[in-house]
DNA sequence: CTTGGGAGTTAGAATGATTCAAAATCTCAC
DNA sequence: GTGAGATTTTGAATCATTCTAACTCCCAAG
């Protein structure tokens, strides 16, 4: 079910960790395989279940720390909707999330560059913004999968 | 320090009470009024505590209670931030939050319609959105207001 | 080797925002 | 004035997340 990860993805984890300062642990492998494995946006619950299947011995506790990491390091995004836990998401490109009221699922929404350039537009001089959060909310005619 | 009510704002509350069914109550007026006193995006302690100003006997229970109702009949918006407490604001034009790092502060930013628009384009068809969420995050040059 | 230190992991307790449940109060139509 | 239904209150419960302290692992220095 859960497969390896591919060499491309391994050296691309062990680049991201070493960069910043941090290593490769098998807890973090098993973490980040999961998050690629399906890109379904899935909470810390979700990451945590589905890595024990390969790694028993796992703490909840580990899931948190190594998604913190990956967080600190670029390897990952998070994604808040309101007061909902915290998905997680491996898409490194800019894009936006549509969360489906009937299902729950979030789906990425490719962001054009000039999409967002109009975005920053909007700031006032003075106001100096690293990063643009946008979601949708509503209703996405099922049969949809744009979960990247 | 808080002011009564303008007719005007009374006339918008009852109005939207009533219009979905609900009453209006010295709590709903007393948090209401506080909402509009100081548009600063509090959070539900910061609400309940100038409140209580007005209303010494008010519960924080029923702040939660009024806030939900007002969201529910739209007189105030939520703002969600990460995972930090949800705070409130009574700007019912569409527009964008900014949040600043250092201060925590949040900004309303106005949305220019053509702006709301280039942003619905890019959901491919199917994906019906009826809420747009947009935040910012960064530093404003302290000085900076645009708390309405 | 073997020892010691630092990073990482673990289990479980603690936190804190929010929600729930049940009793008390209010309100308004009758 | 009465009763039903809505609202408010208090305090307990929930639940995601964070914290704490003990433990493990690995590597580098002796």
């Amino acid at each position: 079910m859960i497969q390896n990860l591919t060499e491309h993805d391994r050296e691309h984890l062990q680049e991201a960790l070493v960069k910043s300062g941090q290593k490769v642990t098998p807890q973090r492998e098993a973490v980040f395989t999961v998050l690629l494995a399906q890109r379904d946006h899935p909470t810390v619950d979700e990451v945590f279940n589905r890595a024990r299947e390969v790694m028993p011995g796992l703490s909840l506790a580990t899931v948190y720390n190594c998604l913190e990491t990956f967080v600190g390091c670029g390897l990952v995004r998070q994604v808040n909707h309101e007061r909902e836990s915290t998905r997680y998401c491996p898409n490194l490109a800019p894009h936006a999330h549509f969360r489906d009221k009937a299902t729950g699922r979030v789906h990425d929404i490719e962001l054009p560059p000039e999409v967002l350039k109009s975005l920053r537009s909007i700031l006032p001089p003075g106001f100096d913004s690293e990063v643009i959060e946008i979601s949708f909310h509503g209703r996405a005619q099922s049969g949809e999968q744009t979960s990247n």
